[in-house]
DNA sequence: GCCAACGTTGGC
DNA sequence: GCCAACGTTGGC
C-alpha cells in the first residue's frame, strides 16, 4: 500500500530541522490539539512526514518517516498528549515557502492554507504531484 | 508586535 | 452543558 503523507509544525525556537538533522531520528511529542490527534492517531509506520517551520520562516524544511505507531505520551499527565517516533529522510537544501504554495492557487482548500493554527494535517496527493514537478529530485 | 482564529477554562 | 473571558498559535 502506498505510504500517506502528512505535515507537521515545529516552532524552530523550540526544535528545529538542524535539531533533527543532529538526533536523526525523535519523539514528536506535545500534540494536545484534537483536530492534530486525529491526524497524529491515524499515521501508520512507512507513512511520510513533511517537516514544517512555523513562527517567521512559514516553509516546508524537510521529509521524516514515521517510525513507529503512534502512542500515549507518558511525558504528558493528563493522557491527551500524543507521540510518534519520526526518522529525518532529508532536509531540503531549499525550503518549500507557504508564500510560493499560496501563489499557486492550486491549494486554496488545504488546511495548511487556511486553517494556520493547526500543527499537523494530512497532505493532499496533488500536492505531492505538484513538489515532484516543481522541486525535481527533492523527494 | 499585532491581531484573527481558534482552544480552553471556569462560573453559573 | 453553555458561553464569556481568557490564553495560545501563527501569519503578517
Amino acid at each position: 500500500m502506498k505510504n500517506k503523507y502528512y505535515l507537521a509544525k515545529t516552532d524552530p525556537k523550540t526544535y528545529s530541522i538542524e535539531d533533527f538533522k543532529q538526533d536523526k531520528i525523535t519523539t514528536w511529542d506535545g500534540v494536545r490539539n484534537p483536530q492534530a490527534l486525529k491526524y497524529i492517531k491515524a499515521m501508520k509506520i512507512h507513512d511520510r512526514v513533511f517537516i514544517y517551520h512555523s513562527m517567521g520562516q512559514s516553509a516546508i524544511v524537510g521529509l521524516a518517516e514515521v517510525k513507529s505507531k503512534p502512542f500515549i505520551d507518558p511525558k504528558d499527565k493528563t493522557g491527551k498528549s500524543w507521540a510518534i517516533e519520526l526518522k529525518l529522510l532529508k532536509a531540503f537544501s531549499k525550503p518549500i515557502t507557504l508564500k510560493i504554495i499560496k501563489s499557486t492557487k492550486l491549494f486554496s482548500t488545504w488546511r495548511l492554507v487556511y486553517q494556520s493554527r493547526l500543527s499537523t494535517m494530512d497532505v493532499p496527493p496533488e500536492f505531492i504531484t505538484w513538489v515532484k514537478k516543481s522541486f525535481p529530485g527533492i523527494i
